[in-house]
DNA sequence: GACGACTTGTTAT
DNA sequence: ATAACAAGTCGTC
């Protein structure tokens, strides 16, 4: 009961915002930032729409205003918030990460295929050591971002 | 350097 | 229980 109450309480609200990549559906965001509140919520998926279309134009955003709820493990949820850290246009290796929470490379890029808000939590400044590594979507779309992210051509 | 085998922590079934 | 991984390391050639 107790549990119940805390679970629906925590459940919030979303905002859910399609993310587009040469005019092709690529994945959508899901947000959530605050309680429930209808005025407070168009509001919040207004900016973020914003900031998407700033991202995209190649300029510097800073997402970590955003407040994710993860419904995932602790480890998990470890992960994806080391990784929110990472700022803009850096880039870190998976046995970097792994080092840091004392854990395998192996196991943080399987947290990581578990990132449910891409872009939002930069996953895609997590490479491996010898190439690129993986990305849930493609990894063609990693590159996409890294390029964007470093200004490369 | 390129390739392969072995190690590895966590999640999914 | 065990298979599947968005990886890394060390060995051989």
């Amino acid at each position: 009961m107790w549990q119940e109450m805390i679970e629906s309480f925590s459940i919030r609200w979303k905002v859910y915002v399609n993310v587009y990549i040469r005019n092709e559906r690529v994945f959508k965001v899901c947000f959530s930032n605050g309680p429930v509140n209808e005025f407070i919520q168009s509001k919040v998926s207004k900016i973020l729409k914003k900031d998407m279309e700033k991202y995209f134009e190649g300029k510097k955003v800073d997402f970590v205003r955003y407040d994710v709820i993860l419904n995932k493990s602790n480890f998990v949820k470890s992960v994806l918030n080391y990784v929110r850290k990472i700022p803009y246009g850096n880039v870190v290796t998976y046995g970097f990460i792994a080092k840091i929470l004392n854990t395998s490379p192996r196991a943080v890029g399987r947290a990581l295929s578990l990132n449910p808000v891409p872009i939002v939590i930069p996953c895609h400044r997590v490479v491996s050591s010898n190439g690129l590594g993986g990305f849930s979507q493609g990894v063609w779309i990693k590159r996409e971002l890294l390029k964007l992210e470093l200004n490369l051509n």
